[in-house]
DNA sequence: TCTGGGGTCCTAGGACCC
DNA sequence: TCTGGGGTCCTAGGACCC
């Protein structure tokens, strides 16, 4: 039996939130991101400006623009509320990224067209676009916010058929016509196919994704591994991904970039130690929140020159004490620190979780029991008074350098940093 | 025009153990 | 004393997504 998945995706989301916010912002070109644009309203797109555009070239190409620099917390109270909604409508729901969001629709009792409701109707006239429809306007009542739909057999055709609706449409490609509705679209259009791998398809003579369907499978999986295979199969539309009510967190991410000081080389990096003791902090937090430890921690830095670098490893031992992990981050930047080039960019990633029922055969003396019950008053306190209520450690000395407030620290990217 | 902050997954080579 | 081979873990790096 085919699967009928359904792709949602908000309209302009960070922007439109800027718009709800603050009304006077309605029907304006407006902007959020720092250095670059994270998301533009369609004011904004209809004067050329588009995503991942730098800031500067975006102002100049429309002098009236509005830069706003976005909430985080309020972007995601909207993103819950969107997918409260959505939860009406499927039993699986699958938020995917800060924006969209996959339903699997398969055996979904289907609503009647309105036109038609209140008229006896058989199953035939009961459709997905009155679904749509219904969805659409439930997100529209409760949140104010625009969106766009796809449906389709899997959920590479639900994506590009919501490419189709945008904006504020819906767009379903009927089962058995897959291959017709993918065969027109760019190849960089297909989920897996970035800028390299378009680059090198397009040497290949394929432009679009119907051309690389007469690529032979096995010649895909040695030109490109296992996401040849993938991509064998999602340009035929086929992909067996599910969707997932909630795919387990692989890996925790705290970054940010900032204005390198003029000051010396030594006075920068105990900035940066300060900063990147505060990342874990925020980092490990969210950690606690989801009852999980990690066993694993990585420092990363990007030079004010462009160039990168990042270290990382584990312990056979899980935790999640802030202290261990920032102490332990703070030597990986030392041992990454080699350069004398300024630092314009810091982040630490946790991963290798463990469920923090599971215990690993070590005995917790009284003494860690004691560190495990203070990190409970720290969450608790921030819970009821914020983040920003409690500095923990070498993140003090950011005081006075870097704006605090309630939430914590403000870092560059207000719109994205959590 | 000169560049955000999150994430996911895959691959390859080396260490280590049996 | 010399020689395998397989499995697993760790680390680095790359590609991709929004």
């Amino acid at each position: 039996m085919s699967r009928r998945i359904l792709h949602l995706d908000i309209d302009a989301f960070l922007a439109s939130v800027e718009q709800l916010r603050d009304p006077s912002l309605r029907g304006r070109p407006v902007v959020v991101g720092t250095g670059v644009v994270a998301s533009r309203s369609y004011e904004a797109k209809a004067r050329g400006i588009d995503t991942a555009m730098p800031l500067a070239e975006a102002k100049r190409r429309c002098p009236e623009l509005v830069i706003c620099p976005g909430d985080a917390r309020l972007v995601e109270r909207y993103r819950k509320a969107v997918a409260e909604v959505v939860r009406q409508f499927s039993p699986v729901v699958e938020v995917c990224s800060l924006d969209d969001f996959y339903a699997d629709l398969t055996g979904v009792p289907l609503p009647m067209p309105q036109a038609l409701q209140g008229v006896p109707a058989s199953d035939g006239e009961r459709t997905l676009r009155a679904l749509c429809s219904e969805l659409r306007a439930a997100v529209r009542t409760a949140t104010g916010l625009s969106v766009s739909q796809g449906v389709g057999a899997s959920r590479t055709v639900a994506r590009l058929a919501t490419t189709r609706a945008k904006p504020g449409g819906i767009c379903e490609v009927p089962a058995g016509q897959e291959l017709e509705f993918l065969a027109g679209f760019a190849i960089e259009a297909l989920p897996g196919v970035g800028q390299k791998t378009g680059a090198q398809l397009r040497q290949l003579g394929i432009h679009t994704i119907g051309e690389l369907r007469v690529v032979d499978r096995e010649l895909l999986r040695q030109s490109f591994g296992a996401r040849g295979e993938d991509l064998y199969w999602r340009c035929r539309g086929r992909d067996a991904a599910p969707v997932q009510n909630a795919p387990p967190l692989q890996s925790i991410c705290r970054e940010t970039s900032f204005e390198p000081s003029s000051e010396g080389d030594r006075q920068q990096r105990s900035f940066v130690r300060a900063m990147l003791a505060y990342l874990v902090d925020r980092a490990v937090s969210e950690l606690r929140a989801q009852q999980l430890r990690c066993r694993t921690i990585a420092v990363r830095v990007r030079y004010l020159d462009g160039e990168q670098d990042e270290i990382q490893r584990s312990e056979r031992g899980a935790t999640d004490r802030t202290d261990l992990l920032a102490r332990r981050a703070c030597e990986l930047l030392d041992v990454l620190l080699t350069r004398r080039v300024l630092v314009r960019l810091v982040g630490v990633t946790i991963t290798g979780f463990v469920p923090i029922g599971v215990v690993q055969g070590e005995l917790f003396s009284g003494k860690e029991q004691q560190r495990d019950k203070l990190f409970a008053a720290v969450d608790a306190l921030r819970k009821r008074h914020g983040f920003g209520s409690v500095l923990l450690g070498e993140s003090a000395t950011l005081l006075g350098l870097v704006p605090h407030g309630p939430h914590g620290f403000r870092l560059r990217t207000p719109s994205l940093t959590k």
